[in-house]
DNA sequence: TGTATAACATACCGGCCGGTATGAACTACA
DNA sequence: TGTAGTTCATACCGGCCGGTATGTTATACA
């Protein structure tokens, strides 16, 4: 691992090129099917760079979730509710803005952090409890805005912020979980338009 | 295979004792985790004997999906639905029943159907579409159930069945999910009563 | 300039896994 | 009773996979 003075270059690119790699892999054949040889042959790293950043293929899978899935979780889900006093018209927004962007080959992978959720919860507590930690701040993060809106006037104030952060990240999960298996842009469309009907349930 | 005439002893309950190992084993290890020689060490059944009723590992899994599966949410989630006038209620008996039953093992081990949903669809068409056949049948069957309560007066009338019923098969399957994350009755119970709340606000 | 260390590259290994080949016991039936 | 097919049991195999051992080059620093 790097610890002298320069590593702002190459050094921590290749470090990058194959934590992305791994998480394409990952993200397409789960943790357990995905192949170390794949991942490098997908790029032109070799074995022997792998195994100087990551000590081995479970610590990589943990530094994807660390480092790309919450980063991205946090970008893309929950910074853009706190930016805003009216969290359910925000919420929609990235709802529909997802939609917009997500590809067939998206859908056909699933949202990768429920994919090694429902994988290797069961198997490894160190995937378990980093999963869980991107959860929680995302469910934390729902909870705080809808809070917000609650004194901003936005949203019902007896609704109860806890369940209801739960039940939307539940039913979005669910959402794409179900379009994944359908393998159908259509059927998250029509799943991402209850969860909206249901958010938009929650206005005073 | 079997076909000749006296099938209905202990040739068939091998098969089954089969069935049965590989479906726990599945359950909790995931397809590609799961472990022939595991499934044959749980049971004191050999190799010869699983190649004699299935050709490969993969129709194992198929015949997994097809013969239990199916069968279990026909009759845990499907049949008592149709059985009563009012589907609201029957359904949170449902969510509450299966909620009394349920082991933290269960919990750990998360809904076997949305297991394999997430895991085996982007990677095998014969998965996918197994067990979208069994998600079909299930939506089918709350759609069924809706329609019914709405004309005998138990459920709104401008609700959309169609898109009702997928979102309660993807909530419901989303706590599941997050309640294996959590590995918590708790989450899991806070979760399930949102969806009884969405449930109780489709009455008339 | 010498040397230690980072940053790779290559070759190789043991283990497990799905699958197969072969044969034995039992059963149904002519 | 002979025989064909079912129902297993045992032994074995090739392949891939994660991981390691060892070597090489480039770089930082004294």
């Amino acid at each position: 691992m790097p610890s002298t003075a320069k590593n702002t270059e190459q050094e921590l690119a290749t470090r990058q090129v194959i934590l992305e790699a791994a998480y394409e892999e990952i993200h397409a054949r789960g943790f357990q099917g995905a192949s170390l040889s794949k991942i490098l042959s997908s790029t032109n790293v070799t074995k022997g760079a792998l195994y100087h950043y990551f000590p081995t293929k479970i610590e990589l899978g943990y530094a994807v979730v660390d480092e790309i899935l919450a980063e991205h979780i946090q970008q893309m889900w929950i910074q853009p509710l706190l930016e805003t006093d009216d969290p359910i018209t925000a919420f929609k927004n990235i709802i529909l803005q997802s939609g917009r962007e997500i590809t067939e080959e998206d859908i056909q992978c699933g949202c990768p952090l429920n994919n090694l959720a429902q994988e290797m919860a069961p198997i490894d507590e160190g995937f378990r409890s980093r999963v869980e930690a991107v959860y929680r701040s995302w469910r934390k993060g729902i909870e705080k805005a809808l809070l917000s809106g609650q004194e901003k006037g936005f949203v019902k104030k007896d609704v109860n912020v806890v369940s209801v952060a739960t039940m939307i990240v539940a039913s979005l999960e669910g959402c794409m979980g179900l379009a994944k298996n359908a393998q159908s842009k259509k059927v998250l469309f029509a799943c991402g338009q209850s969860v909206i009907d249901y958010l938009e349930s929650l206005r005073p």
